[in-house]
RNA sequence: GCUCCGGUAGCUCAGUGGUAGAGCACUUCCUUGGUAAGGAAGGGGUCGAGGGUUCAAUUCCCUCCCGGAGCUCCA
């Protein structure tokens, strides 16, 4: 009879027939030897289950191996299912929380009596090791809740867990060996398949993130297929390491912070002045170049203005506190915007002055909790490259189109290829649903206009307006927070700002909000990281030093040096210690060029020119040539160092 | 803010219940050098701060401050 029969579609519109019942694995069986062996899951009509997961009716359904991207988060969530199981072998009363996989690995969250230590982890990755050498079966079970409760009566997490779920809802259990836990699933077949995996930190993670419940113990590790990726991606952790901007930074005199300041503010040295100042001297000349109008506001402003703004309402815990003076309440501001809307409403404007926009370097103060604090990449007073562009409903389009240009001429100016990200209305939002529409498609008009990909973050948009993130990939393949650009409802409403339409009559200007870089802080420690330190010559805080041989010919080395600052070069000359001394130092500072002169160059006006990262391969010319090169390289923000 | 770990010279770190050491950096002298450390001598520390235990504390205990890894949050 056919109704015992049930027919599976492949991928290529194949069907084959099994009996009802036979599993996942055998499909895999009868495509072939090799899949059967290689199948650790498949995706049934879009949801992926286990090999031994029983068939039941005609469905498409997909082998999932080693091969597929679906694949390393079920080895990963099955690795932290080998640690738990480990974990509970070597500390039987450990209560078990969450243990899902993440973007670059897995975790798993214990209630135990006593933090763990390194040494602890050292343990539990061999007992890993003996739980993956045992080879147990993962094996899924279908219970009902009275059941379950009673499989994890002394797991107090995972009883509160169980108590969420819907009665209807399926309820599953997986094992292997003696581990059990309250689980979904799926995993790969069985603990075996574990090969490539290490354990990496552990610290306290509240229960379910909040800070109201017990603290846990979080294990985080990862686990990949192949040996070669778990080194390169420990590889990579370990140049990530080395690329940290807190140690480059006090390395290459860039940016310190004292304590006797505080903590979260930073302060530049005049290497990482330099730095900072180029950035803003681009962006000026890029901003005028698009239209924009630079202006100042100050730092601390009646609190009034925060009233009306709303940033008391919503913002007042990330906000310091007031300052009085003569009776009025000062505060620090932490965003632009009420100081550019008061130089707005300075003038009645008329649609012809639209769009207006104001740009601003503006420095503003946010309290952070100290546990958040981070270098220069999460601080408590940073500058925004902050603008705000006032415009009618109908500029909307062209006002993004033309920000899109922006921030593309910026980020690969930088060399930093990126994604975009549109977030929409989210549940609580201001403003009609009619509106949020409207610009919600003016966003996506735009984007699809110039064939832009983009991905849509459904409700991530903030409570008063739709918005554009920029997110930035570095040099090791880490994403950053860029540009973001968002749409504004409220301030408009809060301040009753205006402009006269060519109908005479008062109408409400649109406002966008936008900055480029973010805060200068948090780029330039991205930059630090995503440049190794080794900065582009326009950026390097010295570009070129020179090293005379000896003594004999500082004179020289002199004029070369001068010949450059003439030109506004940032060339120094350094004298002391042997050569090889001088080189290796440049070498450690990453100065773009060294240009060493000894006696053949001062009897042919040259110089030899040696270039950061090239070793030997000096090369020797005129001066003025060399001049040039540099000169060339700093116009054109290149990139990479002529050689 | 919370949990854990840490704080010794400008930097990176070792060390000890009897008031401290290395390398680099710094200063001086010698060396006058050809592409990643030439040689020597010297200066420099309330061992994060306060309190306690002790004959004696940088070391052991407590409190606080600061930093780090996370949780949460974010430009």
């Amino acid at each position: 009879m056919s109704s015992h029969l049930i027919r599976i579609t492949l991928p290529d519109g194949k069907v084959l027939e099994f009996k009802r019942g036979a599993t996942v694995a055998d499909v895999a069986a009868a495509i072939g030897p090799g899949l059967a062996k290689a199948a650790l899951a498949a995706e049934l009509d879009g949801e992926v289950v286990d090999l031994g997961r029983p068939l039941e009716r005609d469905t498409g359904l997909r082998i999932i191996t080693e091969r597929d991207p679906a694949a390393l988060s079920l080895l990963r969530h099955s690795a932290a299912h080998v640690l738990a199981t480990a974990v509970r072998q070597l500390r039987p009363g450990a209560q078990i929380g969450f243990g899902p996989a993440i973007d670059e690995g897995f975790y798993y969250d214990f209630g135990v009596e006593a933090p763990f230590t390194p040494d602890d982890l050292e343990a539990f990755e061999m007992e890993m090791e003996r739980v993956v050498q045992a080879n147990h079966s993962f094996e899924r079970h279908r219970v009902t809740k009275e059941e379950a409760r009673g499989l994890f009566q002394d797991d107090p997490l995972k009883l509160e867990r169980l108590e969420e779920l819907g009665d209807d809802e399926v309820i599953t259990v997986y094992r292997d060996g003696p581990f059990l836990d309250l689980c979904r699933g799926p995993h790969v077949p069985s603990t075996g398949r574990l090969k490539h995996f290490k354990l990496l930190s552990a610290a306290g993670a509240y229960w379910r993130g909040d800070e109201r419940r017990p603290m846990l113990q979080r294990i985080y590790g990862t686990a990949f297929f192949k040996a070669e990726e778990l080194d390169q991606h420990l590889e990579r952790l370990e140049e990530a390491r080395k690329r940290d901007h807190r140690v480059l930074g006090k390395e290459l005199d860039l940016f310190l912070v004292d304590q006797r300041v505080g903590s979260g503010l930073i302060l530049w040295r005049p290497h990482g002045a330099i730095i900072r100042s180029e950035i803003e001297d681009y962006e000026k000349e890029l901003i005028r170049r698009h239209g924009y109008e630079i202006v100042y506001t100050p730092h601390l402003m009646n609190e009034r203005i925060f009233e009306v703004s709303g940033h008391l309402e919503n913002f007042a815990e990330n906000m310091f506190g007031p300052v009085e003076i003569e009776g009025t309440r000062f505060r620090p501001k932490p965003m632009n915007c009420p100081g550019h809307i008061c130089l707005y409403q300075a003038a009645q404007r008329s649609y012809r002055d639209l769009p207006i926009r104001y740009a601003e370097f503006g420095t503003v103060y946010r309290n952070e909790r100290s546990g958040v604090l981070h270098g220069m990449l999460r601080v408590r007073g940073f500058t925004q490259d902050d603008a705000h562009i006032f415009c009618t409903e109908e500029q909307v389009p062209s006002e993004i189109g033309a920000l899109l240009d922006l921030v593309d001429e910026m980020l690969r100016t930088f060399g930093y290829p990126y994604s975009i990200e549109l977030s929409t209305r989210p549940e609580k939002a201001l403003g009609t649903v009619q509106q949020w529409k409207g610009a919600e498609d003016a966003l996506r008009s735009v984007l699809e206009a110039r064939g832009l990909d983009y991905r849509v973050e459904e409700g991530g948009g903030a409570f008063y307006g739709p918005k554009l993130d920029f997110k930035l990939i570095d040099a090791i393949g880490r994403s950053w927070q860029g540009p973001t650009v968002q749409l504004d409802f409220n301030l408009p409403e809060r301040f009753q700002i205006e402009y006269v339409g060519d109908d005479n009559g008062r109408h409400r200007p649109v406002m966008l909000h936008r900055v480029l870089v973010g805060s200068m802080e948090r780029f330039v420690g991205g930059l630090i990281e995503h440049y190794a330190g080794a900065f582009p010559l326009w950026l390097a805080p010295e570009q070129v030093r020179i090293l005379p041989i000896s003594e004999e010919w500082i004179a020289e080395a002199s004029a070369c040096a001068d010949l450059l600052r003439g030109r506004g070069v940032r060339a120094f000359l350094v004298e002391r210690d042997s050569l090889s001394y001088r080189i290796r130092e440049a070498e450690l500072r990453k100065v773009p060029y060294m240009g060493v002169i000894g006696e053949r160059e001062a009897a042919d006006g040259t110089v030899a020119v040696r270039t950061r990262g090239a070793g030997k391969k000096q090369q020797v010319m005129e001066r003025g040539a060399f001049l040039d090169r540099v000169l060339e390289g700093i116009r054109t923000r290149s990139l990479g160092l002529e050689a």
